[in-house]
RNA sequence: GGCCAGGUAGCCAAGCAGUAAGGCGACAGUCUGCAAAACUGUUACGCAUGGGUGCAACUCCCAUCCUGGCCU
């Protein structure tokens, strides 16, 4: 009881290319820290550049956790994340550091910072085989006869969201659960990065280009390569899905840049859509002024 | 200078007499095992400008300006 007063949490969130991996390692080397990443994309193996995954030289001797810990051939999901993050924020702490959770992936954040209690109905590849054989239209009337606040949370469109409803509710007979998440029983400190949106899309552009150069497009060759279907390279999204297309000649190098610059931006424009509904996120406008932030949280009891 | 085509939201673009499709972008948002994904909402009291004809014009007529093409 006295101890879980004591457990410190550090999370470090903001929009895509703002700048959050340099100050979860500046964090982590002067507050004895180690940073755990809360990336649905910089969990696989494979996907470096890309995915802007920090380079071994660029950790400066901090260990980073929850990078390439997944075959990219093989589904991922915050259910895992959610597991191995417990057990990697535990063992830091084990090993008397403070852990610094530093991501864009909101979902997979809240995951573990809010203790989101996730059904434990496993997905069913076969059941959802079965239901994407319906329409929106048909699959909300199936899931409103069940649980009609969900069908009415999820909408008539999103199948994706009414297929995962539907097999929750297949197989425990119940509605989905109420409670969603609970906080934890100990305050954290969550910095949000804050960049202007013509500064940011500045950054992203050089970004890109960094990319370029260092051999993005090889990247995704690469793991075409070892087996990854172009429809599932598709679905990373960004870098991954623009880069497939391009290399299968379905749209041109200009076409392919334009598309990941406008893409970015309109994620990073959705990620402060989803940092800005958590209040508790202190928003500083340069990385210095998360040392003060940082210092007087660990000081408190 | 002459002839032809065209000027509709930030961009592309349909409508061509009955009261402004659609796409892109932008903005706002949703989020309980694919979350860089999936999904939702908003975005032209006005159709280059000025006249005219009509019950009614972005739609027809005239003039002007602008853009593109062809000719001299």
């Amino acid at each position: 009881m006295k101890q879980s007063v004591l457990k410190k949490l550090i999370v470090i969130v903001g929009p895509t290319a703002s700048g959050k991996s340099d100050l979860a390692v500046r964090l982590a080397q002067k507050f004895n820290g180690e940073v755990v990443s809360a990336d649905s994309r910089q969990v696989y193996r494979g996907m470096d550049i890309g995915s802007g995954k920090i380079t071994r030289l660029e950790q400066r001797g901090v260990k980073h956790h929850l990078l390439d810990v997944a075959d990219p051939k093989r589904s991922f999901s915050v259910a895992r994340y959610q597991k191995m993050a417990q057990i990697a924020i535990n063992q830091i702490r084990q090993n008397g550091k403070i852990p610094i959770i530093c991501g864009g992936t909101g979902f997979y954040i809240k995951s573990v910072a809010e203790m989101t209690s996730i059904p434990t109905v496993p997905p069913d590849p076969i059941l959802r085989k079965k239901l994407e054989k319906n329409n929106s239209a048909r699959l909300y009337k199936m899931l409103e006869i069940k649980d009609k606040d969900s069908a009415q949370r999820i909408g008539h469109y999103n199948t994706r969201r009414l297929i995962r409803a539907l097999e929750i509710v297949l197989k425990t007979k119940k509605p989905v659960p109420k409670t969603a998440s609970v906080p934890l029983p100990y305050p954290v400190l969550t910095i949000g990065l804050s960049v202007d949106r013509e500064k940011l899309s500045r950054l992203i552009a050089k970004r890109l280009n960094k990319r370029l150069r260092r051999g993005m497009i090889a990247e995704v060759k690469k793991l075409r390569a070892s087996g990854l279907s172009w429809k599932r390279l598709e679905n990373f999204g960004l870098e991954y899905r623009y880069a497939a297309l391009f290399l299968q000649k379905k749209i041109t190098l200009s076409e392919m840049k334009s598309k990941i610059q406008i893409e970015s931006q309109r994620y990073a424009k959705r990620q402060l859509t989803w940092f800005r509904k958590d209040h508790s996120v202190k928003w500083i406008k340069h990385p210095s002024e998360a040392n003060k932030l940082a210092a007087s949280y660990l000081r408190a009891k």
